[in-house]
RNA sequence: GGCCCCUUCGUCUAAGGGUUAGGACGCGGCCCUUUCACGGCUGAAAUACGGGUUCGAAUCCCGUAGGGGUCACCA
């Protein structure tokens, strides 16, 4: 059997930190087992989704690397979901009710007053046929209810959590169908997963108690449920579901210059017990992926230490893979130059700056003035190579008897503008001979 | 309030009765580098609390505290 995976966003906002943990845990499950990775958007409710973040759903997963293999949508299977239901209401496992939003409310409230559990209270289900006519000649219609088995309790086991078990009497029968005719996510969710054949379904433990009732319903449906895995989610630096975290995005990671390799390799590993590690490539990461090494209580993430991987993965990234953002003379010799001390990609023009020029000119004593007039003598002097810098500070030691800071210091300053940088060595080759006399005859006046 | 889950260095976690409680990230120190960074080495750093059970508890049991989830005509 091939394995199959979704992951099933509703179209209502753009994806953030969570929403991408658990596409990403589905994609590397799917991955690593050779099986196919869906995406489905759970679009039932048509007043909140919208078509420009279907968009940017796959825009973002596809700029993470995890395109899926296959795309669905639960606003084109309505025909199918009513024939389901039509099934369901002729075994009796679906009932009319006809309360307002507003009574059930109030219900509820009364319940949670006692110290009761705010279960639905199935009055419905007693309601005699004249009492149904009589709502019906009044002009109201009903919403449909998913009618639970009380009598089976709910058990299996999911692949993060260990054996579950729920008794179907603490959980309320789930409206699935408005009066409107629109439908509620979780009967069409169980449905699609039986006919779009998922054998895995990967989500966050806010769906426990969904799964709980989705099995009753696959079970219903004449469908063996598939297997689950219900991953703590993950909680902000202050320790609480953050709503920051929410607001977390893939576009606010873009303007941060963090790379799609270092927030693949965080989610990846953050609350599992391998070592969150500076990985480029997703292969060792998706040969690592297991269920097992998964904790179950809330990982916190961490924005900071999102921002110190991503310092790690730029400085693995080859020159083909970041060749296409760098400033277009710039060639690979230069990169591995400049690579090492890039905090991420947006330090990338800064540095390209102390190379091309110009550099600021550096604020120097009377002495280093000197100093760098005799280096613009002796740089006159040597040709151009790849040891141009060895050949200056040798000259010069011998020429002034400076060695050390004093020696390379203002040379550093008058040739970069900066007091820290690259190394010399491999920068001055870069900035040239010509440039390179230029700035000293600057600094030196 | 009911139900479910959780609590080990700052962080993510390992160790399912006997360990100097291990690793990773971060932090400190040293080395390398004629700068910063990179890299190497090294150090400090934890079993929430209280009771049991046991020769022996991070580990099993009970309680307390704290955290997370859920109990929608959201997904």
């Amino acid at each position: 059997m091939t394995i199959k995976t979704r992951f099933a966003p509703s179209p209502t906002g753009h994806l953030h930190v969570g929403n991408i943990r658990t596409a990403l845990h589905n994609w590397m499950f799917a991955k690593k087992q050779g099986g196919v990775f869906l995406l489905r958007l759970d679009d039932t409710d048509a007043e909140r989704s919208k078509e420009e973040y279907v968009t940017a759903i796959r825009e973002d997963l596809a700029w993470l690397g995890m395109a899926p293999d296959e795309e669905q949508r639960q606003s084109a299977r309505f025909d199918r979901y009513e024939a389901q239901l039509e099934k369901l209401k002729a075994s009796g496992r679906v009932y009319p009710a006809y309360e307002t939003a507003q009574e059930l409310d109030l219900k509820r409230k009364i319940q949670l007053g006692r110290g009761k559990p705010p279960i639905y209270d199935r009055a419905a289900l007693a309601l005699a046929d004249a009492e149904m006519a009589a709502f019906e000649a009044q002009g109201r219609k009903p919403h449909w209810r998913f009618k639970l088995d009380h009598e089976v309790p709910i058990t299996w086991t999911d692949l993060i959590r260990g054996d579950q078990h729920f008794n179907p009497a603490l959980l309320s029968d789930p409206v699935i169908r408005r009066e409107d005719g629109s439908w509620l996510y979780i009967l069409p969710s169980a449905i699609d997963d039986i006919d779009m054949e998922i054998t895995h379904v990967v989500r966050g433990e806010d769906h426990v108690a969904n799964t709980a009732v989705q099995i009753q319903m696959f079970r219903a449906l004449g469908a063996e449920p598939p297997e689950f895995a219900h991953e703590a989610l993950l909680v902000g630096t202050e320790g609480k579901l953050s709503k920051r975290l929410g607001s977390l995005g893939v576009s606010s990671f873009r303007e941060r210059q963090i790379e799609p390799q270092a927030i693949i390799a965080l989610l990846a590993r953050i609350g599992t017990s391998d070592p969150v590690e500076p990985i480029v490539a997703v292969e060792p990461l998706i040969a690592t992926f297991d269920f097992s090494r998964f904790g179950r209580a809330p990982a916190r993430f961490d924005k900071e230490e999102l921002a110190q991987l991503n310092q790690k993965i730029v400085h693995l990234l080859d020159y083909d893979e970041v060749q296409r953002r760098l400033p277009e003379d710039m060639d690979a010799a230069a990169w591995e130059v400049i690579r090492p001390n890039l905090h991420d990609m947006g330090n990338v023009d800064q540095w390209w700056q102390v190379v091309t020029g110009p550099v600021p000119v550096a604020e120097l004593s009377p002495e280093d003035r000197e100093f760098l007039s005799i280096a613009h003598a002796r740089l006159e002097e040597l040709e151009a190579s790849d040891y141009l810098w060895k050949s200056l500070t040798d000259a010069l030691k011998d020429a002034t008897g400076r060695k050390g800071k004093p020696l390379f210091m203002p040379l550093r300053q008058a040739l970069t503008g900066l007091d820290h940088g690259p190394d010399m060595n491999a920068l001055l080759p870069l900035i040239g001979k010509a440039a390179a006399l230029a700035r000293l005859a600057k600094a030196a006046a």
